[in-house]
DNA sequence: CCAATAGTGTCTTTTAGACAGTATCAC
DNA sequence: GTGATACTGTCTAAAAGACACTATTGG
C-alpha cells in the first residue's frame, strides 16, 4: 500500500523560470517582467512561477504557459538550460528552479508588448547590467553562453527568424548572438548541409540585388553539425 | 513582509537520480539498486531520492551524497542531464526528477559492491532489458546517448580511468561506450591537444611492448573539442 | 554608367581518417 | 630470431576560412 503525503516532508520550492531569447535591429534580447508579488516585489526578473500540478503536464509546458501569459505567443525553441538548486537562492527557503532557453521572432511579439508596461524585451548586456530578481543574473549568463555555442555547430538560431527571411537576415542573427562577423559562403554551406531552409517564389526588394526569401521546412529538427565554426581570435 | 508557507500548496514531488557510469572487462555498466521502499518496492532503479533541504547544499550535492551512500565513493565525474517531469511518471502524484550523469573507476567501487546485495553494477545493455522503477529506463537511455557524444567531442569519458592508466586503456573505454572501434593515431592526437594527462616514469608490462602510464592533471577542466570523431558506418 | 547588396568559385588551412612503418618487449 | 603490442610518420579526405569574382538591382 503506497502511504505518502508530501505535506509530511520539508520540501524544497520548485520553479521553473525562462530565458527568452530574441534578436531585433542589432540586437540580443531577453524577456523581463516586473514582479508584482514577493519576493523580490517591483524588481525586474525572468518570467517564470509555479507548476499548476492539476493542469500543467510537464515542466515545459509549465514553462510554455508562463511565455504565453507574458507575451501572447509560443516559443518556437525551448530547451531545458539547468536546474539551480540552493537554500540562499530565494528568501523563503529551499529553492529549485528548472530554468529553460527558448526563441522566438521579434515580430511575433513586439506588437502586444508595447503596451504592456510591466514585461518587455530589452538589450541582453543592459539586463546584465541591472539588479535581478533571484539569480536570474546567472541564469541569464548560462543561457547566453549556452545559445552562443548552439550558434557555432547548430541551426538553432534559426528559430527566432520570422516566418519568411533572406539568407543576411540569418546570417545578421548569428553575427548578432554571436558578437561577431561570420564568413557568409560557409553560413550558406551549412544551410544547405542542414536542409532546413526552402526557398519561395519570392525575394526581397530592399536592398539593390533583390534577395532569395525562405521559410523554415515544417516539422524539421533544428540540425547539428560535426564541427564549430572558428572565431577568429 | 512574506508569507509563504509551501504547505498551502499542491506542489510537486522533487527528487535526484544519477545515471552513474563505469567500464570493466570489455563493458559499460550502470549503477542499480534493489529499492526497498514504494513505490516500486522491490524492483531496480537509479540511485537517488529527496534533497534533504537542511543538510545538502543543492541539488548535486542530494546526487552525490546518494551515490556515496550506495557506493562508498564519489563520482570523479557528474553533470546535469535532464529533468523528467510528469503527473503519471510516480504514483503518489505529479513528480519531477532532476536527473545526473556520472562517471567512476570501476577499480574504485568494485570492491565494495560485491558484498551488498542490493547494490549493483550492471551492463547498460541488460539494464535498459530489465523493468526498472519509474521512468528509469528513459533516463539511462538518454544518459548513454549523452556520453556518445560526449566520446565524441570531449575527454569526459578519462573519468572513468583508474589512477594509472596507458594510453590503450582509454581507447579501450571510449571504444567501449561508442560501441565502435576508432583510429588510434587520432585519439593520441586528442589527448595531446587536451594536455589532460600527464606521463608518468612507468611503464605497463602487461603486453609486448611496454606501454607509458599516464595519469590525469590535478585540478583541470573536461576540455572539450572543436569537431566530432566521425564513426564510420 | 556606378554603388550596393546578393550570391558563387576556388584556393588555402585545419584536423581527422587510414594505414604503413618503426620500436620494444617476452619468449 | 618471431610475434605481439606500443607508438610514429605521413598521405588523403572533408569541411571551414578567406576572398576574389560575378550577378542583379535602383539610381
Amino acid at each position: 500500500m503506497i502511504t505518502y503525503d508530501i505535506k509530511d516532508y520539508r520540501v524544497p520550492i520548485f520553479t521553473v523560470d525562462s530565458v527568452l531569447f530574441s534578436v531585433d535591429s542589432g540586437s540580443l534580447n531577453v524577456l523581463l517582467v516586473k514582479r508584482n508579488n514577493e519576493p523580490f516585489k517591483g524588481k525586474w526578473g525572468l518570467p517564470g512561477g509555479f507548476i499548476d500540478i492539476d493542469n500543467d503536464v510537464s515542466a515545459e509546458q509549465a514553462a510554455i504557459r508562463k511565455i504565453v501569459e507574458k507575451t501572447g505567443a509560443q516559443p518556437q525553441y525551448l530547451q531545458q538550460l539547468h536546474t539551480f538548486s540552493s537554500p540562499k537562492r530565494d528568501p523563503r527557503g529551499f529553492s529549485v528552479t528548472l530554468s529553460f532557453y527558448a526563441m522566438i521572432a521579434y515580430q511575433a511579439v513586439a506588437s502586444q508588448l508595447s503596451s504592456i508596461e510591466a514585461v518587455k524585451f530589452i538589450d541582453v548586456d543592459q539586463a546584465l547590467k541591472k539588479k535581478l530578481a533571484f539569480d536570474h543574473h546567472q541564469i541569464i549568463k548560462m543561457a547566453l553562453s549556452r545559445i552562443q555555442q548552439k550558434a557555432l555547430y547548430s541551426m538553432v538560431p534559426a528559430y527566432c527568424l520570422p516566418n519568411e527571411f533572406t539568407m543576411t537576415d540569418y546570417k545578421n542573427i548569428i553575427e548578432i548572438i554571436l558578437g561577431q562577423s561570420i564568413q557568409r559562403k560557409s553560413l550558406i554551406r551549412r544551410v544547405e548541409a542542414s536542409d532546413m531552409f526552402e526557398p519561395l517564389n519570392k525575394f526581397e526588394h530592399s536592398g539593390r540585388r533583390p534577395a532569395q526569401l525562405y521559410r523554415l521546412k515544417k516539422g524539421i529538427e533544428p540540425y547539428h553539425f560535426q564541427r564549430n565554426m572558428t572565431l577568429s581570435v
